[in-house]
RNA sequence: GGAGGAGUGGUCGAGUGGUUUAAGGCACCGGUCUUGAAAACCGGCGUGGGCGCAAGCCCACCGUGAGUUCGAAUCUCACCUCCUCCGCCA
């Protein structure tokens, strides 16, 4: 959400903004409206006030005994007028906010210039990869020999975009998400919550995903939202607050489900479990005060990064271009794991920036101890790291083309009961699944 | 699902149609006093918006939305949330 004074006071500076979207310039039809719209609410406002001064008199002729009949008559005359007003203000404040609302956040000077997702720019490499490219394998492939990745009974249970794993794989991302959780609780300094999955609309609008996004969502037959992502609740916690800002920096961390319609993705990462309707995920999120919202997101990126690294998985950094940053972000990093299986790296934490944007949307401020005023809390999101694509990273990069195993990251085993290696189940026992 | 009760500012809490401009307490901030602190005393202290160069003036907001009325925190209706009891239930 976009603050009307902003752009009010810097129109030029805004319609810049919106061209680095991609967009035309929306200041003049904006400040049209919100023009009219404040010339109807002054001439409201000396109704109302006209109409409380006569109804505070009638009550005082009234006492004294006298006649207010003609008072009485007088306020009455006032209301058509007042009605109409008021309905205009009402539709009037309505659209100006749609339109506001469905604009994308003001991006940093930082962030590179670029129409799509080829123009971003790589920042490090971490870790390189060592498979030969010759011994590389699909994950599909490698889960389905072990005998412990099945689409077809996903597919039957569910439809497309869906897998069930079982045995060493079920236990591996459960191992994974434990290993996350575990590593941004104790080492990074996030609290753990257990949030709902299902959010209301306001919940849903407050991070960005309504009006603008309602198509990439599921929705219950109640009208609530199943979460895309835990940033959803995470960030809405703080809605309606006025936070000391004492008790920021804010850290929060969620091991969830996320669901996503995928509804413009048709034909896109059909196979596999790369781009699914549901997958696991440990999101990152952080309530910060405007002043740290920038170095707080390099050590929530590296929060993220720590994950790959102690994980042992190759990875690189990117800084996401103008053209493919999010609606509700400033700046984005996204982290990308090496795939041997598809020769290349692909996205497995993105982390956002996403100044006030979100806050303004959620009513979500914070106060320095002792001073009177408030001001908008800065946001933060990111990936610590997506579960599902953990796994997939895990299963391409630790195949053993002598057996067709995979071998248990150091850092996993503690949480696989002794187990080193996944090897190839035997046929009659991944039947019996 | 059934029957009751309740939602007022940062917090507690008064307020059942017109000097309410939402009392009062606590918390918080400033000051007096004190070697310092505490206590006591004095003062300040909600949010959003409009108009104005400014001082300031005005409007809206008492869970949300409609309605009644010249006038609504207060009356009516619907919804939401929480609490108590009953039923069902992992």
């Amino acid at each position: 959400m976009h603050d009307i004074k902003f752009i009010r006071e810097n129109p030029k500076a805004f319609d810049q903004a919106m061209a680095r979207r991609n967009m035309a310039g929306q200041s003049s039809a904006l400040l049209a409206l919100d023009e009219e719209r404040r010339a109807v609410q002054t001439e409201l406002q000396k109704i109302q006030a006209e109409r409380n001064a006569k109804s505070q008199k009638i009550g005082e002729v009234k006492k004294a005994g006298g006649d207010a009949a003609g008072l009485m008559d007088e306020v009455m005359a006032l209301k058509n007028r007042m009605t109409e007003l008021e309905e205009k203000d009402r539709t009037m404040g309505e659209s100006l906010n749609l339109h506001l609302s469905s604009l994308p956040n003001i991006l940093f000077d930082e962030t590179p210039d670029g129409k799509d997702e080829s123009q971003n720019v790589e920042l490090r490499r971490v870790g390189t990869p060592i498979l030969k490219k010759s011994d590389a394998k699909d994950h599909t492939d490698i889960g389905e020999a072990l005998g412990m990745m099945d689409f077809e009974t996903a597919a039957k249970i569910s439809g497309s975009r869906f897998v069930l794993m079982h045995s060493g794989l079920a236990r591996l991302e459960r191992a994974l998400a434990q290993f996350m959780l575990d590593t941004h609780t104790g080492e990074h300094g996030y609290t753990e919550v257990s949030p709902p999955l299902l959010v209301n609309d306001k919940t849903a609008y407050g991070t960005g995903q309504l009006p603008k996004f309602a198509e990439d969502l599921f929705r219950t037959t109640r009208g609530d939202w199943l979460i895309p992502t835990a940033e959803v609740p995470l960030t809405n916690m703080v809605a309606d607050m006025i936070i000391d800002q004492e008790d920021t920096p804010r850290r929060y961390c969620a091991f969830t489900p996320c669901f996503r319609s995928e509804a413009g993705a048709a034909g896109k990462d059909t196979r596999g479990m790369l781009r699914q309707h549901q997958f696991y995920k440990v999101e990152l999120v952080s309530i910060t005060a405007p002043e740290d919202s920038i170095a707080e997101h390099e050590r929530m990126t590296g929060c993220a990064e720590n994950i790959l690294k102690k994980l042992e998985l190759p990875f690189r950094t990117i800084v996401l271009c103008s053209g493919d940053t999010g609606f509700g972000a400033r700046k984005t990093y996204d982290i990308e794991v090496w795939l041997p299986g598809q020769d290349r790296y692909r996205e497995i934490s993105s982390c956002s920036n996403c100044g006030d944007f979100q806050a303004r949307r959620m009513n979500a401020r914070l106060r320095k101890k002792g001073e009177k005023e408030t001001r908008f809390a800065h946001t933060l999101n990111g990936s610590g790291v997506a579960v599902g694509r953990a796994l997939i990273a895990v299963l391409e990069n630790y195949y053993d083309p002598a057996d067709g195993g995979v071998r248990i990251p150091a850092v996993l085993k503690p949480y696989m009961g002794g187990v080193e290696k996944l090897m190839p189940l035997s046929l009659a026992t991944s039947r019996a699944a």
